[in-house]
DNA sequence: TTGAAAGCGCTAACAT
DNA sequence: ATGTTAGCGCTTTCAA
């Protein structure tokens, strides 16, 4: 029972050609019941299974998709692999995973050999959908595929948040509790197209809404550090009521890194993040922040690159504003209106925890 | 461009034979410059990739390793599975990822699936090493494997959490802070002998410092009503002063459901989790809890399979203590010591926050 | 130094 | 109803 048996040991010990075991297994052709009897009974002694392998040389086809993402230690990415992992699963598909941990080269390795594994499509979320050149081999392979988390640049498939969109959403949010003054904090700004996407919406929903330009604070490292670099940034703009951190992580460490500074949040400081992950919830304060869905973008990716293999039609993606929404939380708080008072001011609730004070 | 090229178009291209092309571009067995050179045109002209599947048809060897955990949206899965796949990619190897939500019948489906694809080994957290009839399996086929958070069963290879021993030292913490009546909240209880193991081992520890039996308390669903089921257990059991969690998600929303039912933690209530997931530093209060490292478990059982596969040498294991630690947190409070106070009781901060008030 | 051919496990076309 | 065989893409003898 050490080495596997082949269909060739079957049909030996059955007593028939391999095409009859083939034939007898897959259902495909005729066979006697005495033949069928004989063969499942070799396939039951040997424990036998086809392998998959001289079936994919045969079909051209392997019934494996591969899949890159950053990092899953993210949530954000861990609930979307998830999300197309069962879709794949359930039907009948398996899923090469690798992450990238944000480097570009990585990335590129990875596309290349999950072409030459012949994977049947892929999923990708790439640093930067305008130049990769992982996913240019996929087009010219024209390989089934979906982005995630990337906005397409043409009219290509992918499934993400409007980021741009969400992010202005948050600027009015900001305006709405009368915060003139903002930062935006970025993490991996230079290999995320997302962040910058969510710059560049935040920066013109500040401008729509008569607030200063955000400033912009960009960290490399996983927020070690991230109080010395806030202690630093708060001091270059004393001005700051609130910030938008580009994940809910960082928005999360920002909370900490405040406190560590004795900065009240949302008393001195307001906070709003992104992405939406349930931790978020159970922090005191609450984190404000945008709500996605990563799980269904997942899934949704998913069935797009089975209904591209198959030929069948795609999945519906839904518009771009309902990708997202925005959760009040106790860590934005309304700032004492300064001109009108158009009476908007009290739509947020400081915090959604009821043994919280009066702030 | 459209359809991949294969080792006879190159040949065909450059004029010469499919064996001239695989020693060339192997680097096995002689060649002339010249023919070199046309073998290398040709491959860039067509821009040919070796077909992994034919690769693998005719090596026996696939360079892919299945990788088998219950739910990447467990953090600790997720770490455990990236640093095992960043051991597979710098080995040259990709890996399968299938979750199972927790359920035995997809588990074995699981496993099924990945030996008939060929993979070279097989990374599985199983949902009972005791009787898994994948592991069966797997064993069977001689498949090189290790376990990951699942105690070996008996001289089989397994990295994990002393789950026995760490529930243990938690009855000392809470010995220690003068904790008598406990109680033990388990999620997934039938389907993870992790739970089971954490459990036995918490009532030895609560036997040995002379505390009563904790009181258990197991959920099924992801605690969306945790709070009815904590009302009931604390009105069951009334006085109990500390609960331990089975793992840190689940201690997050007991606290949570606790400050819905308007019990103060840690005074009227302790709570300890289990992982060691970061987000549990940024709660108010943080969370005292097992602290684990899945990353580098995931990473060292990933080696093992290499080395299993390679015949190398096999990386060592931590020893069972080490793989694990305790984090005092805000979350477990000292009470006041009944009888003679050993003075031990102050060794745990109540909180690491700075601007925490004295409790 | 190079090429022809066998064979890895399987399916499908064809023959019996 | 069943068997024989070519061929999927590749590596590896073995001859030339």
């Amino acid at each position: 029972m050490g080495q596997a048996a082949t269909i060739k040991d079957v049909a030996q010990r059955a007593g028939c050609g391999v095409a009859t075991v083939s034939r007898v297994l897959n259902n495909t052709g005729p066979a006697s019941a005495e033949m069928r009897e004989r063969v499942l009974a070799a396939v039951d002694a040997l424990d036998f299974q086809f392998s998959e392998v001289g079936r994919s040389l045969q079909s051209n086809t392997t019934r494996t998709i591969g899949c890159v993402v950053p990092s899953i230690e993210n949530p954000v990415y861990a609930d979307a692999v998830q999300g197309a992992q069962e879709v794949f699963r359930n039907a009948g598909y398996q899923m090469l995973l690798i992450c990238t941990n944000y480097s570009p080269e990585i990335e590129t390795n990875a596309i290349r050999t999950l072409v030459a594994k012949q994977v049947d499509g892929v999923l990708l979320t790439v640093a930067d959908a305008q130049k990769s050149e992982g996913l240019d081999l996929v087009r010219s392979r024209r390989l089934p595929h979906s982005l995630l988390f990337n906005e397409a640049p043409d009219g290509e498939v992918s499934w993400s948040v409007g980021d741009h969109a969400a992010a202005a959403l948050v600027a009015d949010k900001f305006a709405m509790n009368n915060h003139k003054n903002t930062g935006f904090l970025a993490l991996n700004f230079l290999n995320s197209d997302r962040a910058r996407q969510r710059y560049e919406g935040f920066v013109e929903g500040c401008a729509k809404n008569a607030m200063a330009p955000p400033a912009l604070l960009e960290v490399d490292d996983d927020g070690h550090d991230l109080t010395d670099h806030l202690r630093g940034f708060l001091h270059d703009h004393p001005d700051l009521t609130g910030i938008f951190a580009s994940n809910d992580f960082l928005a999360l460490a920002t909370i900490r890194s405040a406190r560590n500074l004795f900065i009240k949040v949302p008393q001195e400081l307001s906070i709003v993040g992104f992405d939406g992950i349930k931790v978020g919830l159970m922090v005191e304060p609450s984190l404000a922040t945008i709500v996605t869905a990563p799980r269904d973008l997942g899934a949704g990716a998913g069935q797009t690159i089975l209904s591209l293999i198959n030929g069948t039609s795609p999945p519906e993606r839904p518009s771009k504003n309902s990708t997202f929404s925005f959760r009040a939380g106790g860590s934005l708080m309304p700032l004492p209106a300064e001109s009108k008072d158009d009476g908007k001011v009290a739509a947020f609730p400081p915090s959604n925890d009821p043994t919280q004070k009066t702030a």
